[in-house]
DNA sequence: AGCCTGTTGCGAATGCGTCTCAAGAGCATT
DNA sequence: AATGCTCTTGAGACGCATTCGCAACAGGCT
């Protein structure tokens, strides 16, 4: 849909890893690079065999759990037990999955993000990490809505 | 911690799935009950075999399952490729995870539910479900926090 | 009690991901 | 361009949570 922030050369991303470059590692670093999904394994395998048909799975899994510990690639699991990747140079967002078609989109909320510290640290806590996803469907046409839910996002 | 919402009989449990009760599956529903952390099904299944030891793996899964089918009983993958349990008949809430301890705390919070549904409705959405994690350490005794967070966005 | 059909335990099988290891290839140096 | 140290590779074995196949078993209704 949109690429606003194309990541830095497939090479950089690697030495970034403190990765040697090789042929199979150039080919998953430019599927993640043009990916405007966040494609799984198998997925990035295949793409990755496009570009360089040599890349095995162990190759691709190793090359893929690297960059994820270096910080470099942010992992999903959306459906259950199938990891899915995405490049981590990306500002913030968080997802909404259509149900029916598997469809994700991307948002961001600077009220739910600061909400959401507020509760870590009314615990005691700071955050590490966090996961929202919203499951959705199309919505019926919702005539009878009220909107009378005037200015509700007050953080207090 | 607390267990403000005792959920129904087993049996019942049992029966709203349309499910036959038996010895081992009345084992399952009880350790669920009573369960007060959000044990996997390895712990369901230890759980289950102090009330009935002929409780199988195989019958422990399954019932996990199809209870989870049935929309009576929630999972959740916290840590991933492992998928934990908790009945579904409590009030709605969210987890903040210990990363440290594995602690698990619930929490709620009406202005972030209203948010989530805010911006499906944005989108043409409608939530079906949704998942929100936030994955924390214990915050350093924070002296010299400053309390005029203004709308700074940038996070990790 | 007896039947019909759902359930069970066992072990085998699945699926995603990781590990082992000998052969191969970066890359800094000569 | 050749050398060599070390990291990387592919193929297949392996790990682990979960699921399946099937014959024996047991709810629940008459
Ligand atoms: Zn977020
Ligand atoms: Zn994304
Ligand atoms: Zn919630
Ligand atoms: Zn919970």
């Amino acid at each position: 849909m949109n690429k606003p922030f194309q990541s830095s050369d497939g090479d950089d991303l690697l030495r970034d890893a403190g990765l040697r470059v090789t042929r199979q590692r150039q080919a998953i670093a430019q599927v993640l690079i043009e990916a405007e999904d966040h494609p799984n394994a198998e997925q990035v395998l295949a793409r990755a065999r496009e570009h360089d048909e040599s890349v095995s799975q162990a190759t691709a899994y190793r090359t893929l759990s690297v960059l994820s510990e270096k910080g470099l690639l942010h992992t999903h699991t959306f459906d259950k037990n199938v990891m899915r990747f995405e490049l981590a140079d990306r500002p913030h967002h968080d997802h909404l999955i259509d149900v029916e078609t598997g469809e994700i989109r991307e948002f961001v909320s600077a009220e739910i993000e600061r909400l959401q510290r507020k509760i870590a640290k009314a615990y005691g806590y700071e955050i590490v990490a966090h996961r929202l996803e919203l499951f959705c469907r199309k919505a019926a046409p919702d005539e009878t809505e009220e909107r009378q839910d005037t200015a509700d996002l007050s953080e207090s």
